[in-house]
DNA sequence: GCAAGTTCTCAGCATCCTCTCAGCTTTGAC
DNA sequence: GTCAAAGCTGAGAGGATGCTGAGAACTTGC
């Protein structure tokens, strides 16, 4: 199901935005200013983000600028009260992949929202993936923290890539045993402790500070401290 | 099992209600005026409200505002007897999620409800939850009061939980324990008060006034004072 | 069949959590 | 004010949890 993370500080906006998308099937999550933004975009990974340009503190053109900076490639869709030529360029140029000119139809915003997702279909699984200074290639298979290139075997490579495309989300021990082994088992072993323990030593051998944090009773998570 | 909470002032409708959803296999509780509802929805947290329009008292605009005000996001479905164009914009723009004008088929009616369940399917558990400064991530697993983070162990974090997912609902002892600690003993130990202990110096330890409450005798109460 | 590399199991250890207990403070009824 | 009930808190025992090194079992390439 897509995922939409709607963006604007104007209540009643937000709720006829909320009803509207989620009429046409999609999850639809909201945040009312900047701030929130990125704590759910952090938490959710949405697919698309429809963004208010003026909002009071972290404005919308602060957030994109944010996330891009971050190397999100979130689908963005500006909101903006201004036609004015050069906003519209700025955002765009920042990297907005749209604008919608308020006020608007809620018939044209599903259109540009479905536009975007016909452009740009799905996530690559290919994409390489980094996260606080590591960075894994799932094409080339190239591991790095840093300039520091390091090998890791097949179990580890699965492992550091699942714990890659989920960065600062906590991830239960079950929920990693299942997608990386496959398990299903209610487990009386240490396999899983064992092969963090592996890429510890691997992502941390040139002494850098660890990012592999335990959530005791809970998993791990990819958190720089 | 999907809870819906039924408010009418008319008892034939109720009870005509009450069995077609019930003969649906949803789990019913039923409410007579404004005020009855707004206590139910505080005791039962129903999925559907099913809210007539015109009640004497607080009537059913008032309830969905009181709600809305809170914060409640719950879905709500609307009956009116009047499908006036003014009254079905005021009700979506208050924050109904859908309406039905009366009279209707009892048909009619479960499709809306199975429409308005599908469309917004759970009441997400992943979504962060914030009640007075205090603010919790289910999945980074972050917790904050204002700005300042703090860690929570494993049991504090889902005793916390609890407590933001109700908050200004008063919760019983009883009930916290066997919600969090999965207990259902009668109870001679006092672990639940050394948890709360922890909790507050954890949400205090910045000097911030007290926002877990003690209901004596009763239990507690995520508060502003 | 051997060697090298990989995956997994096991046991010991250190650490952190959870819960209990006892004594204390607060609250509310009379 | 007095008293009992309810709630709070510090200390600590015992258990759960996670980390590590050693090595067994398996796989792969020659």
């Amino acid at each position: 199901m897509t995922s939409i993370l709607v963006v604007d500080d104007d209540q009643k906006l937000l709720n006829m935005l909320r009803r509207t998308l989620a009429y046409e099937g999609f999850h639809v999550s909201t945040a009312a200013d900047g701030n929130a933004a990125i704590a759910q975009v952090q938490a959710h990974r949405p697919d698309v983000i429809v963004l208010d340009w003026m909002m009071p503190g972290l404005d919308g053109i602060g957030v994109l600028k944010q996330l891009r900076a971050a190397e999100d490639q979130t689908l963005i869709l500006m909101l903006t009260a201004r036609d004015a030529v050069e906003d519209r360029v700025e955002g765009l140029e920042v990297g907005a992949d749209d604008y919608l000119v308020k006020p608007f139809a809620p018939s044209e915003l599903l259109a540009r929202v479905h536009a975007l997702l016909r452009r740009s279909p799905v996530p690559s699984e290919d994409e390489p993936l980094a996260y606080a200074g590591l960075y894994l290639n799932p094409v080339t298979r190239e591991t790095r923290r840093g300039e520091r290139c390091f090998e890791l075997t097949s179990k580890e490579f699965d492992l550091f890539q699942y714990l890659l495309r989920h960065p600062r989300q906590v991830l239960h021990r079950d929920q990693i045993l299942q997608q990386v082994w496959g398990y299903d088992f209610g487990g009386d072993d240490n396999v899983l402790e064992v092969y963090i323990g592996y890429l510890r030593k691997k992502t941390e051998a040139g002494g850098e500070p660890r990012v592999i944090q335990t959530v005791r009773a809970v998993g791990y998570v990819l958190r720089e401290e």
